[in-house]
DNA sequence: TCATTAAAAGATAAAAAGGTCTTTTAATAA
DNA sequence: TTATTAAAAGACCTTTTTATCTTTTAATGA
């Protein structure tokens, strides 16, 4: 479904989301470890989400990466967009086009209302309604340490 | 969301259910030009979905891959089960682990309804049935030689 | 039985995705 | 203004997926 890249961008906005402010910022490093994603990798994602200003960062001595409000206001789908862009949402089940009702594929019938409604889903919930609903509810960042018996 | 081996298999199998049987064979290049799509490849894929009993062949002269009876009666989930297996359903959304209601990630809750939903609907419709309605109602298996007005 | 036809099998190549490493730039605090 | 810190940038490597090519095997009809 979605690359590893956004899946990775998904959690790691949302840990920052829980973990950080303009008044603590938080390094590549202590993130990538604190949900289990290569640092490397992590580092490169960052990067582009900071241009794509779904987060944000500053240089130096206790510089790090942060949410600002305003980054807190974008949702989930403005980060995937930023990572994959929405073509694996708008592009045909079985590959053949963009997905069209006038030349609608054999399933295309089937998937199209799912998709629609999820995509609704996604951008309608904010990422700081998300890291409230993490604090209050309890939602896993990372199965890092977890005892799953 | 499916590789394009699964794209393939599904479209291609739901070609053969249309214009083959077992008295009409119809061999991997016709095929793979009627429906646009890399000759070579969807040798190797005919290959494995004969092996998964998804479709049937013979060789030699007036040989060919068709369907019997009994492969229409499988559905659209067994064709991506033979060669995606179904792990990129079961899998969590966000690449955390075995999705799973104890230790839900934050999209979990939006997205678990959807999954299940749009799995059942991939299981209940044979080959046969979705056969039918492409003859019935027009259904797109390729784009080639499709004006896109 | 023998030539022909078409799938089966397997080796190989190209492209994309995922992941790592090194060097450069900017911020800051001493 | 300088040493230090941490991000930015870019080059590079690995694995997986997608695609191709060649040889072998089996079925058939003459
Ligand atoms: S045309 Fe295939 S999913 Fe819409
Ligand atoms: S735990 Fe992530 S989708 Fe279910």
């Amino acid at each position: 479904m979605l690359s590893r890249a956004s899946k990775y961008a998904v959690l790691s906005t949302l840990f920052l989301a829980e973990h950080s402010n303009v008044d603590k910022k938080i390094s590549v490093k202590v993130v990538a470890e604190s949900i289990d994603v290569p640092n490397p990798f992590l580092a490169k994602l960052f990067q582009q989400l900071v241009r794509g200003k779904i987060i944000s960062s500053t240089k130096g001595p206790n510089g790090g990466f942060f949410l600002t409000e305003k980054n807190r206001q974008k949702n989930v789908l403005d980060i995937i967009e930023n990572i994959d862009g929405l073509n694996k949402f708008n592009d045909c089940f079985l590959g053949l086009n963009e997905c069209d009702s006038k030349n609608p594929c054999p399933v295309h019938f089937i998937v199209e209302p799912f998709k629609n409604s999820l995509l609704g889903k996604f951008r309608d919930k904010t990422i700081q309604e998300f890291s409230k609903e993490i604090s209050e509810n309890g939602r896993v960042l990372t199965l890092k340490g977890l005892d799953l018996s």
